[in-house]
DNA sequence: ACATTTGATATGTAGTACATAAATACTAAA
DNA sequence: TTTAGTATTTATGTACTACATATCAAATGT
């Protein structure tokens, strides 16, 4: 455990180079002034001058606010505050091949976390239409073969949270996906708990919300039985 | 809903900048190589000859990949491949004057989704020792002042989050809490739900992971009322 | 009054030059 | 031969200049 004390208790040592050091003070500089998204911003030669700085080193931190969607630029119009789409930096960085091991392993439980807690969202917004769709992705099913058992996985896990009417929820399991499936893969079998994709659609018909956490907490009893038996090793 | 159909359905249009387009050449790259962290990167001159482009737009895409955390740079040594904090460049943009009101909204949903899904990982991995700390903040809360309310509201919901053992996900609700309280703020009068911080405690320590599941959803049955309330206006 | 041209301007890209830190090679002393 | 210290080399970091390009705005012509 504790991540790294060492590199929390006992320093930022030098902020490393201009860059970063500008790409703070232009964040600092926007919150203190209070920007707002559409608000125009100075001209980049003004704010390399107020900086002293070279405009290159400017340009290389507003690539960076410009990455994360911060800020916008046209030609002539000079830069505006934008606002960023709060995931979509987050997703660059997601790919399973460079996130250590300990990190997969948390983002999985995560995702069960998720899994768990949606009962209670569900509730409150689905439809019958969701629930009829949701019907049909599980009728598929029985007709496929193991190839295309993942696949409809996905439909039905993704619409699940679909059904919260929560976009940003919904994007977020989409991104957390392929680190599940990853972890999955290394698995050796594939698990299936004892309450089926089809059974939780009955639940969601004509049982409670209590009945459908029970019903989930069963579906996913597999993972979080491997989950036990790698306690340990934490 | 459906975010924007629309700009997903049709265009990407023009990936704007070069710096942009390298970006997105680099991952590439990187991707296909299959670079692992700590492998040596080919020089600036090098990969910006390679792409024809000038060394200055190059560093502007790299500048990005740094700042993901995603490269590190030493004076000589070249650059090599690093491992990104994976929630760092989230952080980054998780401001609540900068998030439109419907993201606000689905980000509080969301920490609210995590309380509700803990109750299982918690199960799992609390320990005796944790049960106590927790009890211990809960019982200071009664001697506090409304002003300092708060505080332990934090101390005590972090807590439980610590005690998943996740670390990641301990770091994600820290994220998130600035978020949560924005929301709350908006609301007239603070609310409170039946089952107050010391009954969970004692749930803890003696009730089943069920029991602890119907507790946390009655302390924060308020919440739900709300979004239940302003469920017609999404 | 309207359409077109022209100019001004802010960002985008390229190229050169030099500073700085760090690894390597080299030199001189023990 | 070893070791301490120095010089050299090299890749990144920073600065500056020049020009391209797109767009807004004013000037011009019909």
């Amino acid at each position: 455990m504790a991540i790294n004390d060492l590199s929390k208790d006992l320093a930022p040592i030098s902020s490393n180079t201009m860059a970063d050091i500008v790409e703070i003070k232009l964040r600092e500089y926007l919150k203190k002034k209070s920007f707002r998204p559409g608000d125009a911003l100075p001209k980049e030669l003004e704010l390399a001058e107020a900086l002293g700085i070279s405009r290159n080193v400017l340009r290389e931190a507003l690539s960076r606010l410009r990455m994360l969607g911060m800020i916008e630029t046209k030609k002539k119009r000079g830069m505006i505050l934008a606002r960023p789409d709060i995931l979509g930096s987050f997703e660059r960085v997601l790919d399973p091949l460079i996130i250590d091991n300990n990190t997969l392993q948390d983002i999985f439980e995560l995702r069960l976390v998720l899994e768990m807690g949606l009962a209670d969202l569900l509730y409150i917004r689905k439809t019958d239409k969701d629930v009829e769709e949701l019907e049909n992705i599980a009728k598929k099913e029985a007709k496929l073969d193991e190839s295309f058992r993942i696949k409809s996985e996905i439909a039905f896990h993704g619409k699940l949270y679909d059904m919260t009417g929560n976009d940003t929820l919904k994007r977020f399991q989409i991104m957390l996906m392929p680190i599940f499936d990853y972890v999955l893969t290394q698995e050796k079998k594939p698990i299936r708990g004892k309450v089926n994709h089809m059974d939780l659609v009955q639940i969601l018909k004509t049982g409670t919300k209590e009945d459908f956490k029970i019903g989930m907490q069963a579906h996913l009893q597999p993972h979080f039985d491997r989950i036990n038996k790698i306690k340990t090793n934490k």
